[in-house]
DNA sequence: CATTCGATGTTGTCGGTGTCAACATTGATG
DNA sequence: CATCAATGTTGACACCGACAACATCGAATG
């Protein structure tokens, strides 16, 4: 995460006492993430993470209208890093099943690696509406998994029926699995697995397994 | 929720200016739960709930060590009301897979009518380590899959493998679905269903359908 | 009944927080 | 160089969580 990349300004001046910070919203997103990760959402504080971000209280509303604000950034964040990284292992793997087996597995992992981001993205912090927005329009975490039930279902692997209906029954599996180890209510070690990676494939291949046409396409 | 039953005492003075509530620990949580259902979390505040209750701001200290421990009998109330509603569900049904089928409906549907008791249950908002502690050693919701599965397995009507795990995808499927439900990700109105009832017993049956053993393709 | 005492509610206070307004500093632009 | 919009600082206010000291009630005891 924090890719920042643009970094055209800022001019390097002796790393003291400069007045301005150069990329402070895009630090303030950090040390929100990591004051989150750090110490929990009881303690995610507009004072604390400016004191982080080496800035005094109120710096932080020249980016963030709100302390809400700050949290939409990092959700906004989360679902492009998410649907990125989604991507980008779908691209290494073919065929319809495999490929939906890895976004499955790439969306719990993701959660179990950014676990900031994902409650940000998924938890009850919003009073206002807050909408997802991935970075390109289809092309968040819910649209590939539909992509991939369709290409299933078009190649005679997947169960026939609604697209959005199986799509959603993916993303239930997934979600579910990904809260369920973010909020450790489980613990991967009770459940036959030494990591949360082998417990993503072994539920995600279960998932799949599921969702698969019945042998010789006959549907009963 | 809010079932009282002990009214022993309390004795009905004028209903007007009486120094001691009767029930004030109750009380609190009812407002907690009203509070968090009519104004989100932001908004829930020990003065508010206080007020709520007609007590003064430092009132609810003699019931509770600090705001976290009124979440945590939130929750303690909500894993209790839910493992009722499962049994109760599934007592009026009977086989395996029917039986399962209830207690995945019955799961989505208590957190759909009770969004804040699902919240607190499994949301980021405890910093201590908090235990489910159902009401009872094995009555949680979790062991109840767990014995359908077995029941299932037993009957021959389910799929072969580790009970835990297959109970863990059961697990997941209705935890992802109830919590995309709660934390509006999903709109029933978008996937087919004008309700979240007709969602939840279309997705649970699915669930069951793919974790059902592959002898009869008869669709069941 | 009068006394006592533990449980429960109140008042007052403290440091910390979200938010705003007024002010200060900077770098870019003319 | 002068100006100005952007950005950071200072100071203030109301509210919150938590604690201590005090007040009030009801039940048990004599």
């Amino acid at each position: 995460m924090a890719t920042r990349g643009k970094r055209t300004q800022a001019t390097e001046r002796t790393e003291k006492s400069r007045y301005h910070h150069g990329d402070l919203r895009q630090a303030l997103v950090d040390a929100a993430v990591a004051l989150i990760a750090e110490e929990g959402f009881a303690a995610l504080t507009l004072r604390e993470v400016a004191r982080r971000a080496g800035v005094t209280h109120a710096a932080p509303y020249r980016h963030f209208a709100d302390k809400e604000a700050l949290l939409e950034a990092v959700a906004a964040e989360g679902y492009r890093a998410m649907a990125r990284e989604m991507r980008q292992r779908m691209e290494r793997v073919t065929g319809p099943l495999e490929q939906l087996i890895t976004a499955g597995e790439a969306y719990v992992l993701f959660a179990v690696r950014h676990p900031p981001h994902f409650r940000v993205m998924f938890g009850p912090h919003f009073t206002r509406p807050h909408e997802p927005v991935a970075s390109e329009a289809g092309e968040d975490a819910f649209s590939l998994l539909v992509r991939c039930i369709e290409a299933g279902q078009a190649a005679g692997l997947l169960r026939a029926g609604d697209r959005l209906s199986l799509a959603l029954t993916a993303w239930s599996q997934v979600h579910g699995l990904a809260s369920l180890l973010v909020d450790r209510q489980i613990d991967p070690a009770e459940h036959g697995s030494e990591s949360a990676e082998t417990l993503a494939r072994t539920q995600t291949r279960r998932l799949v397994e599921g969702l698969a046409a019945p042998l010789g396409q006959g549907r009963g």
